[in-house]
DNA sequence: TAAAAAATATGACAAATATCATATAAAGGA
DNA sequence: TCCTTTATATGATATTTGTCATATTTTTTA
């Protein structure tokens, strides 16, 4: 359903979200280790979310990675669509071409509504709501 | 979630499903193209499922693929755990090493019961009630 | 203004997954 | 018994995905 990628991306988020804001920012080669993640593919990873304004960026001397306020409001599904694209999610489960509400296989009537909850889950929940959840000792990191 | 080819054994397992038993078999040949499914491939997977049993099969002239009424028993979870292992829908949706409901993930309650849903609807499902589906006009072949 | 520290861009390499091809074994019919 | 037809076993190739490495650009600081 997910991409290793996106989980990848969704940890690495978490953890600027937990971890950084406009004053703190965290180095690429920092960030591998404590979410378990190869360190240079998440440095790749935080360079694309980067691109997309996801996550923020500085170069040079005490740059690094970091989360604004306004970073922090996204919604989980942004980043699951900058990296897998839009499609993985809303396709059918199954694949099948022409399935839909009006002409359900016989996978859509069993599975649509997990997939639909996935992603309004995805879609109503923000990073920020996540590390609220932290915070509050309902979850824990490390990822 | 799921991968391609565990969606590809689905479908073929369901076609058998509909349009074989004891006595009509189906050529490897001749499933690939109503599901959409390259047809060596269908032919390798069906071998994967014949021969643990999923599905059935006589060599020769005459032979093919064809599904027992026990063999339309089974969950769509067998087909499943047997193509991507049982690893695949049990771990974490974010593959976080040590999550579980006493040290839940951040993503854990979120995706948590998603991940129940699915495995509980693959479980509880028979390639009979899909049949039964199709029959009723409930869902749709072509896959 | 030069040197150092970081992200960025790019692409090479590796591993996993999917696809295709073929030789072998079994079954049935002549 | 031999030929044909089919599944089976095996492995080669291709594609996608994930991983690693490096040269370039930007920013800071001395």
């Amino acid at each position: 359903m997910l991409s290793k990628t996106s989980k990848y991306a969704l940890k690495a988020v978490l953890y600027l979200a937990v971890n950084s804001d406009e004053n703190v920012r965290i180095m690429a080669k920092d960030i591998g280790k404590p979410i378990n993640v190869p360190k240079a593919y998440v440095a790749k990873i935080l360079q694309e979310l980067a691109k997309h304004d996801i996550v923020s960026s500085v170069r040079g001397p005490h740059g690094g990675f970091y989360l604004t306020t306004e970073n922090k409001k996204r919604s989980l599904i942004d980043i699951v669509h900058l990296i897998d694209g839009r499609d993985r999610l809303n396709s059918c489960l199954l694949s099948v071409k022409d399935c839909d509400e009006k002409n359900p296989c016989p996978f859509h009537n069993l599975l649509g509504s997990v997939k639909n909850d996935f992603q309004k889950k995805l879609k109503e929940t923000t990073i920020n709501d996540l590390v609220l959840d932290i915070q509050q000792n309902k979850s824990a990191i490390p990822l």
